[in-house]
DNA sequence: TCCCGGACTTGCAACAACATTA
DNA sequence: TAATGTTGTTGCAAGTCCGGGA
């Protein structure tokens, strides 16, 4: 139903900001979600206190609509084809479903003893995990020769030269007190910025419980030294192991070697298993850690029943980094009537309520097609193009330089779709005979035009766009101003599907109004449709979803695109909190996850051995669920969806993987996995085809059903979390040393790089990259040249003789000591350029943000910055301090 | 149990802005 | 000051996973 609405831009009084405040004061109001519940009451038992707990039950404020613009409402909840979930509140979810009672396993704290069978069984097969390696990474890890050529995932080995830059930041030695009380405020509201920060937000009462437990009490021993190996391959065999900490070990998995400790017990896999954690873990505690597997050893710190809930230390005040982020907060909330939140929103459950008033103003859409008319020409003559077919041509015509266009589907899709805009009569047959250069060049004009623009002309510019969208980036969610992430609705273009999808070159058409469902609070004013005479295509007011609009994908109808709120709003900071929480979960599970699935190598059940081997693969290589894909979707593959083509299985006990992944991103790699692994592989394989499933008995949702009665909430996924964080967290930790910061940065910047190589994140190398290198090269060779000359001078000085000409025909009369100075600079600069040189080798393929922003637990990074006193700005931009905000009061002792 | 709609996260590339160098 | 390189931001494609209904 269309929606006709009149209503005024409810910003037109916001006073604005430059940008996201990173330390917001809070309102609560949603109610916690009882679909995370598990992991919720863990999180809010388990660290920082930063997690809302304490003002959940405060009641939702509805007085910002008193100072909000109400406008004409008008509900189209009728006629949406879609059942609005609001009406239908969904009352449970699978985390819940996954109850202990139905899978003792699920929740450690319901220990349970085991049947004499299962713990026998579970005695025999304890898992080699427990078996560390005690290589230290320092010891093998650097300077291996470059490995462009190889994909990410074999290049699983140490390289600490990494290049830094001088730092002059004061460190980053304290961190926000955390929020205790929200601060429920309407608009009207006095706010209370006047007073410090650190008053006015009072010291957690409930922190300091697993998170924030001292890394190193009770395992005392430097973790480097009581490290697991995963993911080593064949061809990092030598520095293998130490970096891979918590993550499953290779190999190895003879129980025979395994640590007379008394183990986790374990049902099979069909019968729950029941876990005697604490007894385990107080029996662990006596026997040597080096025995006692990563997950174990830190699980005094993440102890559901842990008693020592200790009080936050206060922490010292005086930081630039301390400092600035609560300038900036204070400045937010002056400059702004609604209220900025520190805290988490809860409920990021499905179905459960997300937030009570949401205002905003909708999207904006790209300007409407200005014809060049530029002829392009066909068989060499130019010809007339109506505007909406010269748009499409010139789609089509910005393309050259691309790689699409060697793409035949590309162009036979792309015809196609123009073809019925230019209609069948028309003079143009056949797109081979069409020549797009006249209008490319164009482009190309207006292109250097715009470059040539003054800085003036420019910043004028850049001014009139954000008048125009200021009042479309921002909602308010219960009060408090928020981002919004995309609202700028997609433009039309040519689709740009990655790898060989079938699709790429269709045309996206131009997005409506009427193409539009608005997503917005029922008291809220209705956004006015910015295309005069236009409307909405729906508006719904439902409250248990995030986005704020959608519309259906052009390229394929029965999707979606949503706008979303930005990464540094309230609601998606929590659900980023959530998952990493529940990562932290898994760290409690891990021992008896891989346990179990160990056993299951074996199992006579196939089906059983499938969702087995597929954990231990998505565990021990990081890999990704693998969801089947649709006919007109490229050809990738997952963990599930893996072909019998896709891994090699070679004696004795060797897999060789090769296959497109997300984004059509190679995976490469050679691994040594145990042997009741390889051989269950070659049994998967035998009598199939290279294109049949590898994993015939298995997909996605029979996998993470069975994860869910290991642990309450664990999919796939998590575990690439798990390991990207607890790859990080350790690795900080065992290499950092005493040292200057740049020092510290490469370490951190290290850890970093095993992490994307790990979760396989890659980029394109640049174009000018080898012509970087050679010309480092060249300077290279020219100090060293120069070198050689002021050792000669040095030479000649010291004897007393003249100095000979240089390669400028110029001498240089220096004093010995003098030259002995510039020598030692060059070779300084030598040295630094080397080392940057390897470093831009090393790092060419390596995409390192990926994981930063969507695998790393921020909390790992803060309390690093915070215990080697590292400004947090040399490792989150600004964005990512903004979306990490939560995470920013976190105890300087936690570990993941 | 399977299928599919729906909602959300993850991922890379392109572009823009800023910094450094010649 | 322009050219070049680096870093940050945006765009949007491509995943994961959930829940409801047949």
């Amino acid at each position: 139903m269309a929606v006709q609405t009149s209503v005024n831009s409810v910003y037109d009084d916001f006073d604005e900001e430059d940008g996201p405040t990173i330390f917001k004061r809070s309102k609560q109001t949603a109610k916690q979600s009882p679909l995370n519940s598990e992991v919720k009451k863990l999180s809010s038992q388990r660290h920082d206190g930063h997690s809302g707990r304490q003002v959940s039950d405060l009641p939702a404020s509805n007085g910002q609509n008193s100072c909000l613009q109400k406008g004409k409402m008008v509900t189209s909840n009728k006629a949406s084809p879609v059942k609005s979930p609001a009406a239908i509140p969904k009352a449970s979810t699978s985390s819940v479903k996954a109850s202990p009672e139905k899978s003792p396993i699920a929740n450690p704290k319901t220990l349970n003893t085991l049947d004499g069978k299962a713990k026998h069984s579970a005695e025999r097969n304890t898992p080699a995990s427990v078996k560390e390696e005690k290589k230290s990474f320092a010891e093998n890890g650097d300077s291996e020769d470059s490995e462009d050529d190889k994909p990410l995932s074999t290049r699983l080995k140490g390289n600490s030269n990494h290049t830094h830059k001088g730092l002059s930041k004061p460190a980053f030695t304290t961190s926000l007190p955390s929020v205790s009380k929200s601060i429920v405020k309407t608009c009207s509201e006095e706010s209370d910025d006047e007073v410090p920060l650190s008053s006015r937000f009072p010291l957690k009462s409930n922190v300091g419980t697993s998170s924030s437990k001292p890394y190193n009490s009770g395992d005392k021993k430097p973790l480097g030294s009581t490290i697991h190996r995963n993911g080593s391959t064949l061809r990092d065999k030598q520095q293998k192991s130490s970096m891979l900490t918590g993550k499953r070990p290779l190999d190895k998995a003879n129980s025979s070697e395994q640590s007379s400790v008394k183990k986790t017990k374990l049902s099979d896999t069909q019968t729950p298993m029941k876990i005697k954690q604490a007894s385990v873990k107080a029996e662990q505690k006596a026997d040597d850690d080096d025995h006692i597997p990563i997950a174990q050893r830190i699980k005094s710190s993440t102890s559901l029943n842990k008693s020592s809930f200790t009080k936050q230390k206060p922490l010292k005040v005086g930081s630039a980094s301390f400092k600035k982020t609560t300038k900036m907060s204070k400045n937010a909330a002056k400059n702004s009537k609604y209220i900025k939140s520190t805290k988490m929103t809860p409920s990021s459950g499905d179905g459960q309520k997300k937030w009570t008033n949401l205002v905003h103003n909708g999207v904006i859409f790209p300007p409407p097609y200005k014809p060049h008319r530029v002829k392009m020409l066909y068989n060499g003559k130019p010809v007339d193009l109506t505007a909406d077919q010269e748009e499409v041509a010139t789609m089509y015509a910005v393309m050259k330089d691309t790689d699409y266009m060697q793409k035949d589907k590309f162009k036979e899709n792309f015809w196609t779709d123009w073809r019925k805009l230019l209609g069948k009569n028309h003079v143009i047959q056949s797109l081979e005979k069409c020549d797009f250069t006249p209008i490319y060049d164009w482009c190309q004009q207006e292109k250097e035009k715009k470059k040539q623009m003054s800085t003036e002309e420019k910043k004028a510019l850049k001014e009139d766009k954000l008048k125009q969208e200021e009042k479309y980036m921002w909602a308010i969610v219960d009060g408090v101003k928020e981002k919004v992430g995309n609202f700028r609705v997609e433009p039309p273009g040519l689709f740009r599907g990655r790898g060989e999808h079938p699709k790429m070159g269709k045309l996206k058409k131009r997005i409506r109004p009427s193409d539009i469902t608005i997503n917005i609070g029922k008291d809220a004013p209705i956004p006015e449709c910015p295309i005069p005479g236009e409307s909405w295509k729906e508006v719904r007011h439902d409250n248990t979803v995030t986005w704020l609009a959608f519309w259906n994908d052009p390229i394929n109808p029965k999707e979606f695109k949503y706008v979303f709120l930005a990464a540094s709003s309230t609601l998606k900071g929590q659900s980023d909190k959530e998952k990493y929480e529940k990562a932290r979960m898994l760290k409690d599970y891990i021992e008896n996850i891989r346990a179990a699935y160990t056993k299951n190598f074996t199992s006579k059940d196939v089906m059983k051995r499938q969702i087995a081997v597929a954990t231990y693969l998505i565990d021990k290589l990081a890999l990704r669920a693998g969801n089947e894909k649709d006919d007109d979707e490229a050809d990738t593959v997952g963990c599930c969806t893996l072909k019998v083509e896709n891994v090699k299985a070679v004696a004795p006990n060797t897999l060789e993987f090769n296959f497109l992944g997300k984004d059509s991103i190679r995976y490469e790699n050679k691994v040594e996995v145990e042997l009741p692994v390889y051989k269950a592989i070659i049994q998967f394989q035998a009598g199939k085809r290279g294109s049949d499933d590898l994993f015939d008995q298995l997909d996605t949702s029979k996998l993470n059903a069975h994860l869910k009665e290991l642990m309450p909430g664990l999919t796939a996924k998590v575990f690439r979390t798990y390991n990207a964080s607890i790859t990080l967290d350790e690795m900080l930790n065992r290499e950092t040393r005493n040292g200057d910061v740049a020092e510290k940065i490469v370490v951190y910047q290290h850890a970093n790089k095993e992490v994307a190589i790990i979760c396989n994140h890659q980029r394109s190398v640049s174009k000018s990259h080898s012509q970087q290198m050679s010309k480092l090269n060249e300077k290279i060779s020219q100090l060293q040249s120069l070198l050689k000359e002021l050792k000669t001078d040095l030479d000649r000085a010291r004897k007393g003789k003249p100095p000979l000409k240089n390669a400028d025909g110029k001498r240089r009369n220096l004093a010995p000591e003098a030259i002995e100075k510039k020598i030692a600079q060059t070779n300084v600069k030598i040295e630094k350029m080397e080392r940057d040189m390897k470093t831009k080798e090393d790092l060419k393929t390596v995409a390192l943000g990926t994981s930063k922003i969507n695998y790393l637990d921020p909390r790992i990074t803060v309390a690093w910055c915070k215990r080697h006193e590292v400004p947090i700005e040399k490792i989150f931009n600004k964005s990512l301090l903004a979306k990490f905000a939560w995470a920013m009061d976190v105890d300087p002792d936690f570990r993941f």
